[in-house]
DNA sequence: TTATTATTCAACCAAACGGTTGAATTTATT
DNA sequence: AATAAATTCAACCGTTTGGTTGAATAATAA
């Protein structure tokens, strides 16, 4: 009983994360969400009550799972060099298994830009604090350039997660089939964290 | 006669830009786009024939309108920070008038890409060969790093665009409103230049 | 003026869509 | 075996949506 529950709800939940990352809210279809799982639309209702409900647990539950990765390295006892490369890591093995994750929540958070702020209140995610300190204490050390925290941070982000937002326009601009794109991940690694730390003059002393 | 007619036409293909791009073509509704425009919905379709066709002209026009933007300035004839400084700019200026744009392309981009790729193949904009070759001097010279020319592309784009890309992200983890949203992009146009140019370890000798 | 065209309006249509219902069947619990 | 819960199925409902129609009116061109 509980058994198969779980087996169909999270058949459920993990059709309607495929469809809603593909299609969006406004493009998905709960025919198309039954389909995707192998169940009745009714058992779509019978589980989660609505298209909004169901949406609303797919979009906190990839919220979670996303938010932390950044935090989670960039806050950590880290010298800033290792932080970097760890970061680049997370998110390329991240973006590996949920390659249209990003898109997904950049399109709804745009979407809805106050229900976005609201989940970043509920958690206590916005502590860039610690690397923000740290940040601070190696431009007074004098081991980098003196540059804005967030300036770096978004910059880090951007780098990292640009290629995964824009996965198509890459593809077509510079004519890479699949595999090509996947030697340009595996090539932007190495360059990434020596174009980060050389941007801000890093030096380890 | 022609005067009213253009000018019907462009109410409604305005309308149906700002509609498209806050709400993406699942999401817009043509009573809307009517409502925008403040014509009746009849004229929609007797100036365009249907969502799909009206979308396609919105979509064209301003794929054509983004992407010069970038090739333009990189296969110009400049020196390679001169050409940083204005893509900066130049992106810059352009999404203050288009703040939405960007999210747009991005999203209808991902939900065909099949589209998108025909797009480009349509337009020669393809070449970032001038570029690619401008770099690869600049190596030869030893006036920078041995870069792979489209990383570097790729990263000045992401760190220019990505900003304007996820501007709800910025402003609710880093709790900005509006108004400190536009310091910290003003600030970041020279934060930017200096991060890239000692990204490679330019240096204009 | 006359003919043409643009525009409005309201009503309408068919299809798509989210959601419901209820009866029948399968599966699990006690 | 009896009870309860899970699942299927098909039909159905009300609303939304893209799109149409046709008559009436306003504006423009000949």
């Amino acid at each position: 009983m509980t058994d198969k529950e779980k087996e169909t709800e999270e058949k459920i939940f993990e059709a309607a994360s495929r469809v809603f990352q593909q299609k969006g809210y406004a493009g998905a279809r709960m025919q198309e969400i039954a389909d995707e799982a192998e169940i009745n639309k009714s058992m779509l209702h019978y589980y989660y009550r609505s298209k909004n409900k169901l949406f609303q647990q797919v979009y906190q539950h990839h919220m979670r799972r996303f938010f932390p990765v950044v935090f989670e390295v960039m806050n950590s006892d880290m010298p800033l060099d290792e932080k970097i490369e760890q970061l680049v890591d997370a998110y390329y093995s991240f973006f590996s298994e949920n390659p249209r994750l990003i898109q997904f929540i950049v399109h709804e958070m745009n979407q809805n830009p106050e229900r976005f702020k609201n989940f970043i209140s509920d958690q206590n995610i916005s502590k860039s604090q610690k690397f923000r300190e740290q940040v601070e204490h190696e431009i007074d050390q004098g081991h980098m350039d003196d540059v804005a925290a967030e300036q770096l941070l978004v910059s880090i982000v951007a780098l990292t997660q640009f290629p995964f937002i824009v996965q198509p326009m890459i593809q077509s601009i510079f004519k890479m089939d699949e595999s090509r794109f996947l030697d340009f991940l595996k090539e932007r690694k190495a360059f990434l964290v020596q174009f980060i730390l050389n941007g801000i003059n890093y030096n380890e002393s």
